[in-house]
DNA sequence: GTCCCCTTCTTAATCAATTCAGAACTAAGG
DNA sequence: CCTTAGTTCTGAATTGATTAAGAAGGGGAC
């Protein structure tokens, strides 16, 4: 059994197949009476319509645009930030018929494959903690818009400024008169890496994006707060909720135990709230926590955290990328809120 | 400025064309040291690699598998219910550096446009509420497996049994003793249909799958126990956080009030639960709610409701879709458990 | 010396469409 | 009657690769 192609199709009418061709494509090119009858054969012939691949490479388009994970898949579904950041994409890549191509990093070597073969007009590099796939992606010559991290030099940017938001929610704490206080750092999932990250004056690394940048902020907040770093509890974890369950255990076990914990994600700063009330540890009385992103979940839970526009993000990465190119390559640096909440309060025995 | 394709550097190395894809794709076939100069001179000339879509047009494989959402892409990633068996999904296609192609539903002629162009190996097909593009997705001719619903004669199924699993979730309910007690059903997004799918006796529609079908399943307990099915609170909603929290003030402003809520998801669930909890009503106190998933968020809140196997219905449809196909058609339906936590007690005032 | 095989490379066919330039014909305007 | 325009269709070129078949050359076995 032969496959059936336009060609089938033409033969079969007696017409030439760019004809039939139209008759699909261009219906204002033909006579709309021999453009039924190629349709009722093409249906007769069980013609599954013109061959999107074979469209493509003719025309030069795909209608679809790669999103690359630093991260499997299955976690980029896992963690709310990412996915109000796609349903951001989502919504303005629909309207224009653009489909999306998800692409998560089972290994370096499957990436970095499925990349190279992906039929795409461009790539979305969504990479919270840093991309070590962008030279890959930018070998493809195609439209790329990167968002959180890396800023690479004459590729469209989508971000905030971590370090100094981070900051400001360290300053809060710190304003509210807390000394004992513990940071915990994301770092990549686990695994990925065994080098001491936590070193912020190591040089940068693409791998380490707002996670360092956050750590660095927070940092800022307590040298100048009168902190000395190295008193400050410092723990990571990854945003995962079992992994930051673990590190919220270690942190709260500390003796002298923290009034104020600062956690890097908000996925992060929930895992905390749930071990201080297995703990029976009073919030905001004993301790108060500090998320960051503003997930949906964050205000039912009260949770004081910093917020970043993440569906903005997306429809604003989708224009960037949809958009005919503009130069110079446009670098949006979107604006962040303190948002205070319930989980934040003087610290035990200040003065009210 | 010309593009730079196979030919390009088969021209500038003195190669056959052959020879030049051979280094890409082939490693084996050709000199060890021409190669190394091959790849030199396509480096040189900004070669992006061999192009995907020629490469799937010639090979006739596209190595992503297409997922169609009855709903906006946006909504997708809003259900925790959507996004589990995404994550399942996913990590079964990354394994065999398979990619994901989302499709959503912004409008039927974007959709079919779409559906039509995907450069895509199969499709699954995600409708918890039916899907009335089928037709348009086995026009195709690929491999499809549709889950949850419609159920098609000959195309690999994945789903759970709805109204036996919905008739469970009703008789725990009536157990423990409640009379008063309401429904709510969910249909598709706001504006898909004007048409009175409540009314269970209407003949199937593709449109309105598992939602009917729990409904059914509370009816057919409700009338075993001895209910008049008019006598049952019965509202209706979406699957989504503002529609859920109206119909749950509707239905508690209710007089009498139900003392029993059963709700098709547990989004809605958790909608049923804040307005209760906004309300000052007592649960499971004065107001037992049983939701419908068990998804990640509900164990936490404490949800009475139905498990069905999230995730691993992901899997399934993702083997069904990348293995050899079988014959017959399978068609896997999954088991289900009625998960009883702390949103339900007997009605007040009922004799403990 | 002959035969056979292996490695390395080339030629030509193929994948399934789209698109540009132009042919054939009809109809209208002057 | 000639020109111009418009509609409808065709032929050939083009998109960028993969692949099967085969040629050229070298080396080893007999």
């Amino acid at each position: 059994m032969q496959r059936v192609t336009l060609q089938t199709i033409a033969d079969r009418v007696g017409v030439s197949r760019t004809t039939v061709s139209n008759a699909f494509s261009r219906p204002d090119q033909l006579n709309e009476e021999l453009r039924r009858r190629i349709l009722e054969v093409a249906g007769e012939l069980g013609y599954p319509g013109p061959h999107p691949a074979a469209r493509t490479l003719r025309r030069g388009r795909a209608g679809v645009i790669g999103v690359i994970f630093t991260e499997e898949l299955s976690y980029a579904f896992a963690d709310s930030y990412a996915v109000g950041f796609l349903r951001g994409l989502a919504s303005v890549a629909e309207q224009s018929g653009t489909g999306l191509h998800l692409i998560g990093w089972p290994s370096p070597d499957v990436a970095e494959e499925v990349i190279a073969d992906a039929v795409v007009d461009g790539f979305c590099l969504f990479s919270p903690e840093g991309h070590p796939l962008v030279q890959t992606v930018l070998r493809r010559r195609l439209p790329v818009v990167t968002v959180d991290y890396p800023y690479v030099e004459g590729v469209p940017f989508v971000g905030i400024e971590d370090r100094v938001a981070a900051r400001t929610a360290a300053e809060h704490v710190l304003g509210l008169g807390h000394r004992r206080v513990a940071v915990l750092g994301v770092q990549p999932a686990p695994g990925r890496t065994d080098r001491d990250w936590l070193d912020l004056d190591r040089p940068g690394d693409l791998r380490f994006g707002a996670g360092r940048a956050r750590l660095a902020g927070y940092r800022d907040a307590c040298v100048a707060g009168g902190l000395e770093w190295k008193d400050v509890v410092l723990d990571r974890t990854a945003n995962d909720r079992e992994l930051a369950w673990q590190a919220a255990e270690r942190v709260l076990d500390r003796i002298p135990r923290p009034t104020a914990i600062l956690a890097p994600t908000d996925e992060v700063a929930f895992a905390v709230l749930d071990v201080a009330a297995h703990r029976g540890i009073e919030v905001p009385g004993e301790l108060s926590v500090v998320g960051f992103d503003d997930v949906p979940a964050a205000a039912p839970a009260g949770l004081t955290t910093v917020r970043q526009p993440i569906t903005e993000k997306g429809t604003t990465a989708g224009r960037l990328l949809l958009d005919p190119a503009r130069e110079p390559a446009p670098c949006v640096v979107m604006g962040t809120e303190l948002v205070v909440r319930r989980t934040t309060a003087p610290p035990p025995g200040a003065i009210a």
